[in-house]
DNA sequence: ACAAGTTTGCAAGAGAGGAACACAAACGTT
DNA sequence: AACGTTTGTGTTCCTCTCTTGCAAACTTGT
């Protein structure tokens, strides 16, 4: 009768598990919270929140601690806090440049981290899994605590249910089964997600960093290709297969550059790394030094520089004044390079966001620079592999994360 | 304690409500079903679905008929259906050249309906606020049921939260506060819901059209303006303040042709009705009939209007791939002019689609016209409206809907 | 020390769906 | 025409979960 498709009917079960669930989230997302906090939040009676954190408690999930003084009248009530050592899933991101995984607790506290360099273009599938083994065991033999999730984020278009990633330019991937590998290499039985830099980097800001409580965001990230995510309503933007955010290769000047994905006058073409390095006469490999510089040049009053910077600002506005007409949000960050050069280009970028933007959703939205830095998409893949641990942390009960049981040992 | 804020935590109460919505929604969305496919939609025991639809069917919100017998062995089970007449609400629709309003009863029967067409241009606020009046009282003195909420789809940017008309160029609106005109003039006590025409042409789609079961879907809607529409998994596409899906004024060629929006370049230009008309060498209050003549002369083998299907065709491509690549849909539709077009555009659409869009977006997606016509915009507008009895019906239990309470009267 | 205000803890109560059983109706076979 | 099989209803009792109401605990301010 309750075959594999979602059941929409609710029953007593649902009841507790979306309670259990609110009250594991609020302490995930917004830090230690007393127990008349979560009354609040919940609108739960006080009867019923004593229930839960207890059940919470005794799972180890949860520790709650005498309370404190905080100066008002009345009993004062204890503080519930999530326990990080109880679940810790690893956030593992595989940039253009560099390879780097993170532990994190439930609480998001990062409990280890560790980063590899890499120069670009030296990264093969082989490798990366090889690499990324190894900061993951050295990592666990540290922390001594099994992941209950695997979260990864990688520079490329991803397909969401299996981890195949369809195309990584700049890794030089092509179909390339990431998640099947990693699961296979790691060795721990529990779910590997494979997700895009720029859709983690943005779940990173939305739960850690300049988008925390905003619901309709936009992100958007140039490093060598101009990667983005949305959140709409709250919720990812993520399309029929998990492939939504594409933004860099809408077309906004189709009889311009052609573009690496076959096009011509894609938004990359102009906003990209590439085309800001082109521009101010560097090479296209002087990556994100190459961009420092330009920014360098440009506030000493280098022409070439300034007019480079000119460009991409213009287009930038352009490009979003699109976005925010079609997705109307409420929030625009910028990453990465974007994130870097926002503050200088920022007067020719509203320029063109306030001509080319419909009035309405321009007036509605802010734009600013990532607030996260390096690190980001990794911290969101760490987010994205709580996500069933937060959705039903009952089901997480039995588990005892504390018996350390890696590949190797 | 609990305040005006949407409490996360569930109780008994909310699992009850949860469930007589699943089978209300059930019902409107897809026709009447007997107990057991509820059993089976569910995923509830027999015993609850009995309860509920029982619940249901005192309130008069369903009819259960005897049963009938479909020569499949077991003892039949009584079919449940949405009681019609129990709820209706009005959807109207205001367009470029005409006004029509239509009464739909609970699971999305049309009771009756009416259209009053107007020359563009020459509707007022004033003009369209008493137009409907008048349209509705009549109807309402038709049917002789109080409606329980009235959805309007009008051709412009509307602020969700209020029904406030940004701006409506097709109609010489700007700032017309709609909503609260109509609650006024219309005198009947139940909410009134102003949406863009686009969305609600979508949201027909969705659950009468092209689009049902289908939860990534674009849409695009070109009459005078272009405008748009998405649902992203399973939920449309709104923004902060309901702005959302303004593609018409996304920059495809910002060196292009201005637009009557400010900006230049924008997607309308290239592929707006005026630029078919005018490429065609038609004057541009040619209208409908224009681009009927426009599809008309191509067929015969006038070169310029087939050249002025090339280029709009072409544009169109260029468009949508930006838009997959952005949003990943499933399917888009294409309403009005576009959907008119669509068969003889398609080949040039979907070459630029083909080079323009990443391969992984571009193969889960399908084009297809709209497969309601005129009058869409007026059943979406009716579905908004019932979704609040849809989220909720034990809210409408206590309405007696049946005694007509109309304004005049 | 006392009053006011806030919160905890506990026990009883109410709401809602689940499980199991008996029974009913239709189909196909013998 | 009688049989067993299948599918589904109706009913009762049970379990789960939150709410209600009351007394006690704790802090601040007078």
């Amino acid at each position: 009768m309750r075959q594999g498709r979602v059941d929409i009917g609710q029953r007593s079960e649902t009841v507790h598990r979306a309670n259990l669930s609110a009250i594991v989230r609020g302490l995930h997302e917004r830090g230690p919270l007393s127990r008349s906090d979560l009354v609040a939040l919940t609108g739960l009676t006080r009867s019923a929140i004593r229930a839960l954190v207890c059940e919470l408690v005794d799972a180890g999930m949860v520790i709650e601690e005498p309370a404190l003084r905080r100066g008002t009248p009345g009993r004062p009530s204890p503080i519930a806090r999530a326990n990080p050592r109880r679940a810790v899933v690893l956030g593992i991101e595989i940039m253009v440049d560099s390879i780097a995984a993170a532990i994190v607790g439930l609480g998001g506290v990062t409990l280890a981290e560790s980063r590899l360099e890499r120069t670009r273009g030296s990264l093969s599938p082989d490798r990366v899994v090889a690499d990324i083994t190894e900061l993951t065991e050295s990592l666990l033999r540290r922390v001594a605590v099994a992941p209950i999730g695997i979260g990864v984020a990688v520079a490329g278009v991803v397909r969401r249910s299996d981890g195949l990633v369809w195309m990584a330019p700049n890794l030089g991937w092509a179909e390339v089964a990431l998640g099947e590998r990693l699961t296979e290499a790691l060795g721990l039985a529990v779910p590997v997600s494979i997700a895009n830099d720029a859709d983690m980097g943005l779940l990173a800001e939305h739960r850690r960093g300049a988008a925390v409580g905003v619901d309709d965001v936009l992100y958007v990230s140039g490093e060598v290709g101009v990667g983005g995510g949305a959140i709409i309503g709250g919720r990812p933007l993520m399309g029929v297969a998990g492939y939504g955010g594409e933004i860099g290769h809408m077309p906004v000047n189709p009889g311009g550059i052609p573009c690496r994905c076959g096009s011509t006058g894609c938004w990359e073409t102009e906003v990209g790394e590439g085309a800001l390095l082109a521009l101010a006469g560097l090479p296209p490999d002087a990556g994100r030094e190459g961009v420092e510089a330009v920014l360098r040049e440009a506030a000493a009053g280098v022409p070439t520089a300034a007019a480079a910077l000119d460009h991409v600002g213009r287009w930038l506005g352009i490009g979003l004044a699109g976005l925010v007409n079609i997705l109307n949000p409420q929030l625009v960050i910028l990453g990465a390079m974007h994130g870097r050069i926002h503050a200088t280009v920022r007067p020719v970028m509203e320029v063109e966001l306030d001509r080319r933007a419909l009035r309405a959703p321009r007036e509605s939205v802010h734009v600013v620079a990532a607030s996260l830095g390096v690190g980001a998409p990794a911290r969101g893949a760490a987010e994205l592999a709580f996500e069933p641990l937060l959705a039903d942390p009952a089901a997480f009960f039995g588990s005892a994360a504390l018996a350390p049981q890696l590949a190797s040992a």
